[in-house]
DNA sequence: TTCCTTAAGGTTTTT
DNA sequence: CCTTAAGGAA
């Protein structure tokens, strides 16, 4: 138990209050991690067998931390704990009780592109204009409402969702909501919304299961509370209702996914559904200087809609943050990637120690080149994810087909891939069929000769025996074997190889990665069930593959600022600061959304320990043409005191365009002379005096020589004493004139 | 049906 | 810049 004596007095009651309600509200840094996986383990040690226990995190790679963190303090026992996302854990639900909802426990699980493929395709078949329902408005809106728990029929019935629709010229929204279910159902197929939805409609009609599992989860703990949606929030209710026995962890200043239907309201809910609920503050942040904690507060502080809470820190008061503008894009990237390198030398530091964090994943590029040229290694996290690949999701495509022959994306994908001569024409009449005989798909196909004639029929019939066949396999042999097989005998291997380009060859490479992974998977002794499906209904809800065991993991980091939620670097770089990027543009028009971007940038800002830098370009390639940028709005908002302005690096306030426009041509002419471009740290001959001892600075005067150690010597121009603090502007020999913060700026004050 | 060329349109964020 | 849809020819 000496492990709780490490925690401070509010973080101890938080891990050893473990019966009733339980909500913890935790600031950024203050050690909520620990607190959860503290409680767990202490849970554990007092006797609570670990099936009982059942811990819902946000992200994959979360569940998997804490799981090893909690295996640490407990020992091999925690393996038995139920450990995973919403989704992930009640999908394992769902396969166990489909039937008592209609589906078979082999349902196949459509990602966003399935889900999109199938929007789209259903409004053209219902003749609808295809610019006014875009498969991701259409979808957004669709998901929107499984969120809160609004079925097709409830919508359909809804005056007010109608109207809605209708105002927004979209008055078949609800019909294509309902259309969209029904083809799901039929494919036997669940969205990653419907998991949840459907977890919902489970417990709701069937009092025994929950009856069952209440029994089970007898402790239920939420992490990132803040980021639950009403689906979340109820099937969790649900779960405790018995015991009573929940903890839910959260910052509401943390809230970056309403986007997904995420509700702060669950917060406001919680109190008033569990009255006897205790709370427990933690607002002591031990991860960042003081310098980044006030700095992040300033930021925040902006909002309106938030709980009163006051993170402090008592660390050391740490570096001011630095902040680079950059000519365009690319010199961002350089710029950035010079900092890193210097600092990296200056102070001893690994690549890991290093974050670059961006609001979109295509801003990587500029970096990851700037990156390779000065030979640090680094790593893309998100993007485009291994499972998304067209080739990956090819071989799948076949695997989920296999197993369930009513897949209808997954047959899309491979009816005539590799070709076969089976054309768009055939599959929509294919398609058709189904629906107008309301005959399940597979059914069709194995009756193709009384809807398509001859030729076609052929091919189609030649694909199903080839289908049967792997069936045949997947019940007999393991994973392996069954995907070894359908690649070779599909001809996707040879198609692959047969390619000689470039991608061709990575391509070809993925695939074996994806067959490696199979063997892996089947050759793992923890795992019982070696099957094809066994196999699917793992891979499906990852979105990359599992990395090797820390091996050779000194990486720079480069991911979007919401992939970079609950991790911490030394040093982070938040890049692309820029109006309409990061706010996106998308964010602008409601008040509600732009304080869920600044909330983002509270999370960035508040991933960094020692040092942070920001940095923005004037310029940015988007879609191939060449934009002007404007600083971020963001950047003004945070509280000066805390920034290493430089004259030429201070953002322009976002007002006047005249100013934007006649500064940038200037700033391109200075590009090609500066060869380190970093704004502080520029190159000087300066050298410290032996003796060098700040001075006291309280009497500083205009005219009066100084020597700062990183400066030099300068002359002070001016006293600014309208802040709270007492500036001094001062023109350095070799850097121009800056502008210091007397309480932190060290000064040897040489002559009067 | 397939393959080639051209046109258009698209960037939030994640399970 | 990139990918994907559409249109025309073999």
């Amino acid at each position: 138990m000496d492990y709780i004596e490490s925690l401070n007095p509010s973080q101890k009651d938080a891990v050893i209050n473990t019966e009733g309600p339980s909500m913890i509200i935790a600031g950024a840094g203050s050690g909520k991690t620990r607190v959860l996986t503290f409680r767990i383990a202490n849970l554990i040690q007092k006797g609570v067998d670990p099936f009982n226990i059942l811990a819902l995190t946000f992200t994959n790679k979360a569940a998997k931390e804490m799981r090893e963190r909690i295996e640490k303090v407990v020992g091999p026992e925690a393996r038995g704990l139920w450990m995973g996302t919403f989704h992930s854990v009640f999908a394992r639900i769902l396969r166990a009780e489909a039937e008592k909802i209609g589906y078979t426990s082999n349902f196949t699980i459509y990602d966003t592109d399935d889900s999109k493929t199938l929007i789209k395709q259903i409004v053209k078949e219902q003749y609808l204009d295809e610019k006014l329902y875009k498969p991701s408005t259409v979808l957004a809106r669709i998901s929107g409402a499984k969120n809160r728990l609004i079925s097709a029929q409830e919508y359909l019935n809804n005056p007010h969702f109608m109207a809605d629709d209708a105002s927004a010229m979209r008055p078949e929204m609800g019909k294509l909501y309902k259309l969209y279910q029904d083809r799901c159902f039929k494919a036997g197929a669940m969205d990653f919304d419907d998991l949840l939805f459907n977890t919902n409609i489970l417990f709701k009609n069937h009092i025994d299961v929950v009856n069952k599992y209440q029994n089970i989860f007898k402790y239920v703990l939420v992490d990132e509370f803040q980021d639950t949606n009403l689906s979340q929030y109820s099937i969790t209710k649900k779960l405790s209702a018995k015991n009573r026995n929940i903890c839910v962890v959260g910052d509401d200043a943390q809230s970056i996914y309403a986007f997904r239907g995420a509700d702060i309201q669950n917060i406001l809910n919680f109190e008033k559904d569990y009255p006897e609920l205790q709370v427990y503050k933690l607002e002591q942040n031990y991860r960042s200087t003081k310098v980044i904690v006030n700095a992040a507060n300033s930021v925040i502080g902006k909002n309106k809609a938030q709980l009163k809470k006051n993170v402090f820190t008592e660390n050391e008061t740490g570096k001011l943050i630095e902040i680079i503008k950059a000519t365009s894009d690319n010199e961002e990237g350089r710029m950035v990637a010079t900092a890193i390198f210097e600092e990296k030398m200056a102070h001893q530091l690994k690549n890991k120690d290093f974050a670059i964090l961006y609001r979109t994943n295509s801003q990587s590029r500029a970096f990851e080149e700037a990156l390779r040229r000065m030979n640090l290694k680094y790593k893309v996290i998100g993007g485009l994810s291994f499972y998304q690949r067209k080739e990956i999701k090819d071989l799948v495509a076949y695997l989920r087909f296999t197993l369930n022959p009513n897949d209808e994306q997954a047959l899309r994908r491979i009816i005539n891939y590799p070709k076969r001569g089976i054309g768009d024409t055939t599959v929509s009449k294919l398609l058709v069929t189904a629906e107008e005989q309301g005959a399940p798909l597979w059914d069709v196909l194995n009756n193709v000769h009384s809807v398509i004639p001859g030729r076609a029929a052929a091919a189609i019939e030649g694909f199903v025996v080839q289908i049967k066949n792997y069936m045949r396999l997947a019940e007999n042999k393991d994973a392996f074997e069954t995907a070894i097989e359908v690649a070779q005998s599909s001809g996707i291997l040879k198609e692959l190889y047969e390619d000689k380009t470039v991608e061709g060859l990575s391509r070809y490479e993925n695939v074996q990665e994806l067959l490696n992974g199979i063997k892996e998977f089947v050759d793992n002794p923890n795992i019982e069930d070696k099957k094809l499906g066994s196999f699917l209904q793992e891979i499906s809800l990852l979105t990359d593959i599992e990395e090797e065991k820390d091996k050779d993991n000194d990486y720079i980091v480069l991911m979007t600022i919401h992939s970079a939620k609950g991790l911490e670097f030394k040093s982070v770089y938040i890049v692309g600061m820029e109006e309409e990027l990061f706010p996106s543009q998308m964010m602008l028009s409601s008040r509600a959304d732009l304080e869920e971007e600044r909330r983002l940038f509270y999370v960035a800002i508040t991933r960094a320990q020692s040092n942070l830098c920001l940095s923005f370009a004037a310029t940015r390639y988007r879609f191939g043409r060449l934009k002007e940028c404007e600083p971020s709005r963001f950047l003004n908002e945070l509280d000066p005191q805390y920034l290493n302005i430089s004259r030429r690096a201070r953002p322009e306030p976002a007002a006047t365009p005249a100013a934007a426009t006649s500064s940038s041509p200037q700033v391109i002419k200075a590009k090609p002379k500066t060869a380190s471009p970093v704004l502080s740290k520029p190159k000087s001959n300066y050298v410290p005096s032996p003796d060098f001892k700040p001075s006291d600075t309280s009497l500083l005067k205009p005219g009066m020589r100084v020597e700062h150690l990183k400066f030099g010597y300068g002359t002070v121009k001016a006293m600014d004493i309208s802040g709270t603090d007492r500036k001094a502007i001062i023109e350095f020999n070799d850097h121009g004139e800056k502008t210091l913060i007397l309480s932190f700026a060290k000064l040897k004050i040489h002559t009067t």
